[in-house]
This record gives structure tokens, sequence and C-alpha cells, in this order.
DNA sequence: CAGTTTTTTCACAAATTTGTGAATAAGATG
DNA sequence: CATCTTATTCACAAATTTGTGAAAAAACTG
């Protein structure tokens, strides 16, 4: 490695991070992430304005037009994309947003919430009484317990990423 | 022998069971679990023992018995399900785990691992100083946060459910 | 160690998902 | 309003996933 010398200077190599947005993409894939949005997420991430044309992200993945598309209308509607439409230009930017996570946990909660209604009236159609419905109120009520605290933990990952460092509470997971 | 339904004994209606069983397992299926699994997964948990024989599962969801081979042994990998193999019996018997959730989460917390350090490589890639390297550091820590919060959030869990049976909180979401 | 029963493996078929190219719609500009 | 440019939709092809039947392997019994 002699020739291509691009370590300390704001040039990241352009290979190096096309290999890290396929793996870090097929990582999310694994997670249940649709593919191509993955690839197309990440690919917004890496860029160095936090946004990108559907034509660059067409032209730097590879894909068609019409995938690339798709996978924005996903990301969208799943809250970790923003569209934006500068008025000068007719293209549209897609910004991932600076509360992605949060945001991304925020629609879980729904997911949740609707779980929690299917486990209800399972409970129901076994009796709440019986052993198996018992069981299945236990994983009803670990729902709710998820559906309540993983906001609050968003919480603390917001406090700790915006006031940080200075102030090491360390109370931070009690019940009062 | 069974042409009444009695809605008060502990005979559950077996239809709305199996109804049960088709929706939840969809749900789950909605949310990343293959969906053999998830069909083979609720059908133990509905189960009066909270555990099954291959036959048996196999017989009620109507399905071969290779899938549900196949299905055993992802539950078995990620920790929602056991193998029980009584001496007396050729059978093996599946069986919710009783901390079946905390598992599942223990697992994830090895997959956020490897995607911190897809994310570590990533940065370098990108170069520290950069804006893109610095939103995928965050991201990184994020998943650092979680990795370090979930355990607690289960630990947490597991002692409201063992410790207060007794102490009603009323905070549960009734909506009538 | 033979005889059964249960579980697993394997090749293949069915079904679902995923991505493409071409056509269409939407939006801005002169 | 005509004309670009960009974004979306649609039918279809490719690829992956998923489930089956049959055969093999494993495990317990007598």
């Amino acid at each position: 490695m002699s020739e291509t010398t691009s370590s300390s200077a704001p040039c990241p190599d352009e290979q190096a991070v096309a290999r890290f947005v396929e793996r870090f993409a097929l990582d999310l894939a694994q997670g249940g992430f649709p593919r191509m949005a993955a690839r197309v997420f990440v690919r917004v991430l890496v860029s160095e304005d936090g946004a990108c044309t559907a034509a660059e992200l067409a032209e730097s993945l590879g894909v068609s037009a019409a995938a690339v598309s798709g996978a924005v209308r996903y990301l969208i509607r799943v809250g970790l994309l923003v569209r934006e439409r500068e008025p000068g230009s007719r293209r549209d930017h897609y910004r991932v947003r600076d509360d992605m996570w949060y945001e991304a946990f925020a629609r879980r909660d729904e997911q949740l919430g609707g779980w929690e209604e299917t486990l209800r009236q399972g409970v129901a159609a076994l009796g709440a009484g019986t052993r198996a419905g018992s069981r299945l109120d236990e994983t009803r009520r670990f729902f709710e317990f998820l559906r309540v605290e993983l906001p609050k933990l968003m919480d603390r990952w917001r406090a700790q990423r915006d006031g940080h460092g200075a102030a090491p509470e360390e109370d931070s997971a009690d019940s009062p």
C-alpha cells in the first residue's frame, strides 16, 4: 500500500467504504431489514452530508432507479430517512434523521401494541385460569413492559448523547 | 366426544386457539421470525404443559416432520425452546424456556456486538474526523448503549415478574 | 444385537420475495 | 403551455426462501 496515501486527508478510501456499505447492509439485512433498503440506508449514512439523491444512490450501488424508489419509500415509512426537496432543484434529497434510531424504536412500539392485543385474544381463547393462559399472559405483560420501557430507554440515550460525558449519573436505571 | 364448547371449563375452544396460533405466528413472522418457527413456537406456547413432541406439533399444525425438525432446531439455537428427553420415552419434548424472552434478548446482544465491530471498521474507512465518520461513530455508540442497557432492562423485567406478583400497579393498559 | 420408533438429512417443488426495464405520472422551467 | 427532468408504477424475470416426501441415521427397548 504505497501509492494511495489517503490516511490523513479527508479523502476516504472509496473501496473500503464500499466494502463497509455492503457488509453493514448485510448485517442489517440479517436483522430483518429488507436487503435493498439496508444498502440504500447505509449509503446515505456514509455520505458526507448525510443526504443523497436517488441518482447518486442508484449509481453508487449499481442498481435501478426503481429499486431506489422502493427502498426509500420503505425507509421513509419506518422513519429512518426524510425526503427533502430543495426549491431550486428538481431532485429530491434523502436525508438520515438525526434521531433515526429513536424513530426506529418508536415504530417498534406500535408493533408491540399490536402483539399485546393478539395475546389478549389468546388468553381469552385459552382461559385465564389455565396454565397455558397464564403463560400467554406473562408474555403479554412482557411486551407491555417493553412498550413502556423502550421509550424511556431511548430518552436516556438521547440525554446521554446530547448532554453526555460531563455528568455521570449512576442512578441511570433505577425505579423510584 | 367434544361437540359443545363449554366456555367456563378448562376446555379451551380449540378452534379459537388454532386461530390465535396462526395470528400470533403471523405477527412474529412480521417481526422477522421464520414462519414455520413462529408457528411451532406458538403451538408450544399454548400447550397446557408448555411442552410438545414433534409428532404433536406436526399433527396439530398439519405440517411434515421435516418442517418441525427444522423449526425446532432454529428455536433451540435462539434459546426459545429446550429439548427434553425423558428416559422412559423415545420422543423428545420441546419445552418453552421460562425465561425465554430474556434468552431471546441475550442473543440480540451478540448480534449488536458484531454490528459494533462492523461500524468500527466503517469509521476507520471514512476517517474519524469526517462528518460521515462521526455520524457512523454515533451509530456505533448507540448500539453499544443498547448492548449495555438491554441486559439491565431484562433484569428489571425479571425482578418485576418474580418480585411483585402481589403488588398491583394499576397503570396497566386497561382500555375498555 | 435385532427391532421399533423418532429424528434428521437431502433433492426437489412450490411459493414468496426482490430487482429490472419500460411506461407513466408528477413537477419545474423557459 | 411545451419541454425537460425526476420519480413512481407495473408486469415480469431472477433468486432466495420454505416445505415436502423419501431415505438414512440415531436412540431406546427387549
